[in-house]
DNA sequence: TCCTGTTTATGACCGAAATCATAAAGCCTG
DNA sequence: CAGGCTTTATGATTTCGGTCATAAACAGGA
């Protein structure tokens, strides 16, 4: 989202991360901004009982965990590595800098900021109010509109588990495959070769 | 949050809304940039059988209904007047201008987009996975954090309806006044002359 | 002060999704 | 290609919040 080389001129250090580890945890104040060089990232939430609620999935060129940067406040979530990764991070006060000198850059940041909150504005009336099958329709279609997904001849690929579909929707994995299931007959969805298919 | 009289030389006008009226729809594409200059606007969905979600309040001085005016995107929820309103509308080239001539009033915003979201994204993983009791705990200590609410002996008053609560947090009035009525029981709370006090 | 609308309250009942258990099907990886 | 982990699948059972009905308490306006 930012080039590298302008990263770079404001402190970046590259770092690796195995899959599995955290980057970040719920609780502590932010000291860098992160930029994905490589890999993929959640950003997820585990409540009492150890259910995992996932609040998004970042990928290659995408930043995160900037918001709390911007406040004096916590993380409001774990960051997760969900492959290896390589990622630029900025310290907090060269970042602040950064933006400060970069009247470019802070539209850039609107936009994404905005971009994100639109997603959880959606997501948010969905899953308080809607039933499962209607929640996943909406994901599914909020994906293939704003995650750019490649259209086949059976239709966009949904790249995501049932899981993964649970865990962005704060449903059960079993709920998820009913539901989908019950889709695939109404003709609302395809599957093939345990994919799904919109 | 932006001053009026820099609104002003942007070709803002004023405008006055009528308590209960809509200012604008979910699904439309956004014109207009709006601040409030009095009066609570909230921002809401209605779900397939009536049922009201809603996304926020919004009082003096905040603007709102900004995030699809930097996306080329539609309204995710309506925009209604909860008390008779005085609001500053901006075109939304004029500004989109502003933004880009002020660069301290793009600051503003990024905090602004970075408070929402903070507020959106502890609220889904509360909704998503918590029960009514933590779900309604949350959502008061963070209105006692954030909305700045004045600390009387008794603790925090909490002006929110029971209906309020349950808008926000996706549950039922029902729900709420027994998960309210239970945590007086355990103590967490107090509930004097009908209002909660945390 | 009365009247009307809103807010809070409470009980009975229902149903959808969570939970629990178990297993088959795929898929890596050594 | 065998063995083990992950993902998908399915049935039985339970539970908690939603729904429905009804009413009391309160607030604000005429």
């Amino acid at each position: 989202m930012i080039t590298e080389k302008l990263l770079e001129s404001y402190q970046a250090a590259r770092k690796k991360y195995n899959k599995g580890e955290t980057i970040f945890e719920e609780g502590n104040f932010p000291a860098h901004y992160y930029q994905i060089v490589s890999g993929e990232v959640k950003m997820c939430n585990f409540n009492d009982d150890g259910k995992e609620f996932v609040q998004g999935f970042f990928h290659d060129g995408q930043s995160f965990g900037e918001p709390p940067l911007f406040l004096e406040r916590v993380y409001p979530a774990n960051a997760i590595a969900v492959t290896d990764c390589e990622i630029l991070l900025v310290p907090k006060t060269a970042f602040l800098s950064l933006i400060r000198e970069n009247a470019q850059v802070s539209l850039a940041i609107i936009e994404n900021l905005a971009q994100r909150l639109h997603y959880k504005s959606v997501m948010a009336a969905e899953i308080s109010s809607q039933e499962p099958e209607h929640r996943l329709l909406k994901l599914m279609d909020y994906s293939i509109t704003f995650f750019k997904i490649e259209k086949g001849k059976d239709g966009h690929r949904i790249d995501l588990t049932r899981q993964q579909m649970a865990d962005l929707t704060g449903l059960r994995v079993e709920t998820v495959i009913r539901a989908i299931k019950s889709m695939e007959k109404k003709g609302e969805i395809q599957i093939i070769g345990r994919k799904v298919y919109r």
